[in-house]
DNA sequence: AACCGTCTCCCCCGCGTGGGGGAAGCTCAG
DNA sequence: CTGAGCTTCCCCCACGCGGGGGAGACGGTT
């Protein structure tokens, strides 16, 4: 029997390549798509899925409070997968709380995203996106803040602080009397940490974990 | 005589870069600096600068705050000249509302620093940074909003509210249905409008002044 | 009808950015 | 001492980005 699942993301273009990574899997089965969180409970209902691949970022109801929803109404609760753009902490805690079994990145390469829905659909957690997964999992040290600041070394946190203030990489470096080179080797890190493609996102990041905070 | 200036920024390099800026002129005189908001009221006693140049983001008491105290509390003010890193509505609102005669983008060249205090020292308003007052003076619209959204076309908007959500051009340009160089050209005026260098300042200045909101 | 603003698309060009490597010196824990 | 992690700097290279132009089409206002 395949596994069943359930796409949810307010996104057309998303929603259909997820579908065409997953029903390409003969071992999965993608039995609906909801472009919103409310529509979710209503698809579960008739389609029973296994997996939820649901999008944090939705109009109405995002997410996380149709994950907590999903899970706290339901007698038999599919596994849920978080999508998101970025491997923000905040998401992280919420979804979390909110019962979910993973996440994934939304810049992950379709194997990744085939393997993580099999991966939860098992019952297993994947309880970090790939590439941070593999830095749990290769470096495996978690400092004092915890997930805080994704495990950000000092300078890369503070390069982060300084590309949030909408530095360049030659005044970063001019900032903190390093090269250039050493900058882009931070920046670099922090991209991978993060998730990330590049610098706009990783401010972002910034902001929407409360790295850094509007206004002071 | 010349016009007797007093700086007020956290940043040194700032306050350096500034002071070299304006001692090289004749007509006007670097008399004190300041680190922090905290500091101006005793230097401008001291010192009786005609012109207060007041970064808007500093620690403990912010430029906002030190404007609108100074203003409140002194028999003969000196004019505040507001410096930002971004072309910023909010502040614009909120800095006139505390009583400054004007604004000055950090990027400003030089030339302009120089004329922008000329202009306050006479008691003239210099309502917008340089490049926005260009702006303002060449079109002279100003839309329902106001200022709300610095005059964005809605198309901007749109294109804003993208580049802040982390996509890049073309898929910016996918996600329109419209061509990569379209995008380009919306994301130039949004640029110019904003009064930023680059994409990652753009987004930071949408943060900043609320156009978006982290969380959701 | 003439004008203006917006949206659309095009050209050219320089350069910052980001990914792929590698390598050195340092500190600290085992 | 040995190794791991951090920081620093270097190479190469592809490409997106941003600035400088220009131009046509549409809708609204004057």
């Amino acid at each position: 029997m395949s596994v069943a699942v359930l796409i949810v993301d307010d996104d057309e273009l998303v929603r259909i390549g997820l579908r065409t990574i997953l029903d390409a899997q003969p071992d999965l089965r993608v039995v609906a798509e909801a472009a919103d969180g409310a529509e979710v409970p209503p698809l579960v209902a008739r389609h029973r899925p296994q997996v939820v691949l649901m999008d944090v970022r939705m109009p109405r109801i995002d997410g996380i409070q149709a994950t907590r929803r999903l899970l706290a109404t339901s007698a038999e609760p599919p596994r849920v997968l978080v999508i998101t753009t970025f491997a923000n902490d905040e998401y992280v805690y919420d979804a979390l709380r909110a019962g979910a079994s993973g996440f994934l990145l939304k810049r992950a390469r379709p194997a990744e995203v085939v393997e993580a829905v099999r991966v939860v659909a098992r019952g297993e957690s994947l309880l970090f996106p790939a590439a941070i997964r593999r830095l749990v999992g290769a470096y495996g040290r978690r400092n004092a803040d915890g997930l805080r600041t994704a495990r950000l070394t000092e300078r890369e946190g503070e390069v982060l602080r300084l590309m949030a203030a909408g530095l360049s990489n030659p005044e970063i470096a001019a900032r903190l009397v390093v090269g250039v080179e050493t900058v882009k080797t931070h920046v670099g890190n922090v991209l991978t940490k993060l998730g990330v493609r590049d610098r706009t996102q990783a401010v972002i990041a910034a902001y929407e974990s409360g790295f850094v905070t509007p206004a002071g």
